[in-house]
RNA sequence: GUGAGUGUAGCCCAGUGGUCUAAGGCGCCAGGUUGUGGCCCUGGAGAUCGAGGGUUCAAAUCCCUCCACUCACCCCA
């Protein structure tokens, strides 16, 4: 017989660790709303096309991560590697154009890369994210990224850094990337390994190498900001300007770069003070070109996504309490045949009126069924056995202060409401 | 995809060739109170020692391969 085990880079989220997930979504799911940011959720695979045309056929993502298949039909699909591609489907085959613009969405939803696993990154993953579709203004920019940051104010962690930067678009991008190779080609022999492919490969991940020699010269580079064509320029000081009156703290990283290809002008990242080397739990930015990449008319756009295990880890990291997940506080014990009947009976009828509670476990002794309800962590126990038959009453016990009363049958459910009984606690 | 480290019950772990039919702690189950939890005492269940192969009279222990986890790189959420 083989064991079988959840494949390698996958979780299974158990009910101890439930009330971090509760928390994320309910904070997540409350913040859109009062952003008016309605929910769409897409499925978990798509036409591969999407994926290559959309992220595009250069990135990591595309040319490594995917995990793509044919279906039984012939077609080649791909598990959704991240969300923004498939929202701008989803936009252009419901005509949402026709809607009032901008629109705003968000989404909790699951992707999938297949990477070498580590604390923070994981082949299923989860991301919560939204898109605001139809707005190139600058306004925009500023409303998602007061989203983000209100995000994980809310979820109570602390010490991020909001980094930001542009790099451009269409029109001034190809020079700044050529100021780039320009400045960089002089030094080619100094680079390392990696960056001498990044050099033909995407010059603008340059920017971002690790090694020591290379961020010197990374940190002299010719800073995109400063190439940009004069609207990028003026949607770039805009934004800011919108930032401060937020009294949103940024730094204006310009090695900043993103790793999908539909980015253009602001790109922005949020990153913990430090857990591991997974330095982003969220980002970003403008991708003005993605919707007519993939078969739509030109429409500007903006997002943001953020991981929720990364999330998970820093809360814990960071000793955030979460409010528990509501469970049943009350367990109903009964012994012998007669009483189970009954305490199935009184069981219903309290799940009836919706107050939650356990059944004791059959054939278990009395003990046995009080010693489950401690270890339940149960507030109350309502007892009935041969003598309450008799009597047409229950016992009701409170575990805390261990003090318990036989009360008539009838009065149960008055009798659990006064002793407040707290079911979501 | 590359490099390094680790892998003994649900969890934490002892054990580095024979005394290991694998120890201890937490947790779980039960008895001590034949209708009463927590504390205490006692007992029990639970491990093909990550998997497969090899060396040896003898392997949890040494060697090889694979798998998984962790860390770093790469990249991203």
């Amino acid at each position: 017989m083989p064991v079988f085990k959840a494949p390698r880079g996958t979780r299974d989220i158990l009910p101890e660790e439930a009330c971090y997930w509760d928390w994320v979504t309910s904070v997540s799911k409350n913040l859109c709303r009062n952003y008016g940011y309605g929910r769409i959720e897409t499925p978990m695979f798509e036409a591969t096309g999407l994926f290559s045309r959309g992220v595009g056929e250069g990135t990591d993502i595309v040319e490594k991560e995917m995990y793509t298949f044919e279906d039984r039909g012939g077609s080649s699909l791909t598990l959704r590697p991240e969300g923004t591609a498939p929202v701008c489907r989803a936009y252009i085959e419901h005509g949402m154009a026709s809607l009032p613009q901008p629109v705003r969405v968000y989404y909790l939803a699951p992707a999938f890369r297949y990477e070498r696993p580590q604390a923070g990154r994981m082949r299923q993953h989860h991301q919560f994210g939204c898109e605001v579709i139809g707005d190139a203004s600058a306004l925009i920019d500023a409303e998602v990224i007061s989203l983000a940051w209100q995000f994980f104010e809310k979820l109570g962690l602390r010490k991020l850094t909001l980094k930001l930067n542009s790099i451009g678009c269409d029109k001034c991008r190809p020079g700044y990337i050529e100021t780039l190779k320009a400045y960089y080609e002089p030094r080619i022999e100094k680079l390392c390994d990696d960056c001498a492919v990044r050099m033909k490969k995407n010059p603008l991940r340059l920017l971002d190498c690790k090694e020591s020699a290379c961020q010197y010269m990374a940190d002299n580079a010719p800073r995109s900001a400063d190439c940009l064509c004069p609207e990028c320029l003026e949607h770039f000081n805009s934004l800011k300007g919108y930032l401060d009156l937020a009294g949103l703290e940024y730094d204006v990283t310009h090695r900043l770069v993103r790793g999908l290809d539909y980015y253009t002008r602001t790109v922005f990242e949020i990153q913990p003070e430090s857990t591991g080397s997974q330095s982003t739990i969220g980002g970003g930015g403008r991708y003005d070109r993605l919707i007519e990449q993939i078969g739509g008319r030109p429409t500007p756009a903006i997002g943001f996504a953020a991981g929720i295990e990364r999330i998970i880890l820093n809360l814990k990291d960071q000793n955030v309490c979460v409010p528990g997940t509501g469970s049943a506080r009350i367990l109903i014990a009964h012994t012998g045949e007669e009483a189970r009947s009954e305490a199935f009976s009184v069981y219903s009828a309290l799940q009836c009126s919706g107050i939650g509670a356990i059944i004791g476990a059959e054939g278990k002794s009395l003990k046995a069924q009080l010693r489950q309800a401690n270890n339940l962590d149960m507030k109350m126990v309502v007892i009935i056995g041969p003598e309450e038959m008799e009597e047409e009453a229950v016992v009701v016990r409170d575990l805390e202060t261990g003090t318990q009363k036989k009360i008539d049958r009838r009065l149960l459910a008055d009798a659990l409401s006064a002793f407040r009984i707290n079911i979501s606690g």
